[in-house]
DNA sequence: AAGTGGTCTAGACCACAAC
DNA sequence: TTGTGGTCTAGACCACTTC
């Protein structure tokens, strides 16, 4: 609360500050109840209706739900609406199947990259760590991701075994190298003449694009990540407004 | 307010509803201050708190915007993160071209379309009205549209003159009709072998179809439009959270 | 100086959940 | 019954815009 950067701000937006930077550190763990809105307003020596007003905030941002007569609870964001979960793929009996996420790859680049720093804005030869992964149902390939992350938040990430990793990458962001992906911004594009080891192609056949910026909770550019896919298996639902 | 459906919702929820239809029937212009927090208190009689609770709402809606020491203003939404507006065009400068919407075809269909009435959740023979129009650059044709509304609440259209037709439709619907678009949900899916008498395309191009529900302020389904262009000028971009 | 929205308080009472 | 968040009030003072 003592910091310098958030002094002139609304004191709702130090409490939310300082309860995001807590949610951050894991103060609390996920859906677990927070204090109650009495004991923050006790905490912070401010009304009830600025701990509300903080609270609200973050249940818009997705870090926190509330409940009426339970309490407020941590809720981790889950990008339940990013495009690569659109790709569309049903068993037998109709059902959506979920992908598997399979990483065959972790490398460290030392000297960077220069087209992924500059999509990144970063310096041409800045260090990054580099990973191939696929989602496959079964055996079958379903999307094809490279990942590019800095290498100064995440060299955690070089001694862990291939066969560590977890299903999805966040949590494993979170957990290993403390970093909390909160926002991202997708790009959708359509390829022909796209080649991928991981995905094989036949001639004639178009691919999804999906280029994805993955962002902390203060803005910070955390991830870069390619997503390629067949356009035949493609569907994309989208709510505006 | 004394409408019996918000009987027993919160006050500012009242509130809301009622400010909600009094901008439906456009009692105050585009771009024009409503009344003050004070006196929309009085005029309710309810406190400041429950009106800036109930403006707060709709400002989240988009139908509203606040300037601190201005006012409260008017503001319609302008679908500005609508995926067909990412179809890309530029001229030879560079610059993003805006595309002119042209009206082709306005027909009466008495009997409906089992197909549309069916995604539009009515009566297999509903009538309905069926529009044809392309967005075009210069003579070329950027997307085709089909559009489907519901004759009982666009029945004016029918009257109109087909080069009399806007530029953009949700004004007109609102001006002629009194209907007003606020949400809409938006589904892509990419084609082959697609046919269009607005959109020639090559034998082997692929194209992206675009259906959009378009609903009211009271969540009804106001329209159901399919839209098709070409995949290779697809740009889509997102933002997750 | 006057008027607007922005922040903040310190309470009251209600509705829901858990024991 | 107790504790939680949900609603609502009636003010105070601040910050920005306009005149």
């Amino acid at each position: 609360m003592q910091n310098s950067i958030v002094e002139k701000l609304p004191r709702y937006e130090q409490v939310r500050y300082d309860l995001q930077q807590k949610l951050i550190a894991q103060i609390w763990g996920s859906d677990e109840s927070i204090p109650n809105e009495q004991e923050l307003a006790d905490e912070y020596q401010v009304s009830v209706g600025t701990i509300r007003k903080a609270i609200d905030l973050l249940v818009a941002d997705g870090l926190l739900v509330k409940q009426q007569g339970k309490g407020t609870f941590v809720r981790y964001p889950d990008f339940s609406s990013s495009l690569i979960r659109f790709f569309r793929y049903r068993n037998s009996t109709g059902k959506q199947i979920i992908p598997e996420g399979v990483v065959h790859k972790v490398t460290y680049l030392e000297n960077g990259d220069e087209r992924i720093n500059g999509v990144m804005h970063r310096l041409i030869q800045a260090p990054l760590i580099y990973i191939e992964r696929t989602r496959e149902i079964g055996q079958k390939v379903l999307v094809s991701e490279k990942i590019w992350l800095p290498k100064e938040h995440f060299f955690q990430l070089l001694n862990i075994p291939l066969s560590n990793f977890d299903n999805l990458l966040y949590p494993m962001y979170r957990r290993e190298c403390g970093q909390l992906v909160v926002s991202a911004k997708e790009q959708l594009s359509f390829l022909t003449n796209y080649f991928d080891t991981y995905l094989p192609l036949q001639q004639t056949e178009s691919a999804v694009k999906i280029c994805r910026f993955a962002y902390g909770i203060n803005g910070e550019l955390l991830e870069y990540r390619e997503s390629y896919g067949r356009a035949s298996e493609f569907f994309y639902e989208t709510f505006i407004h």
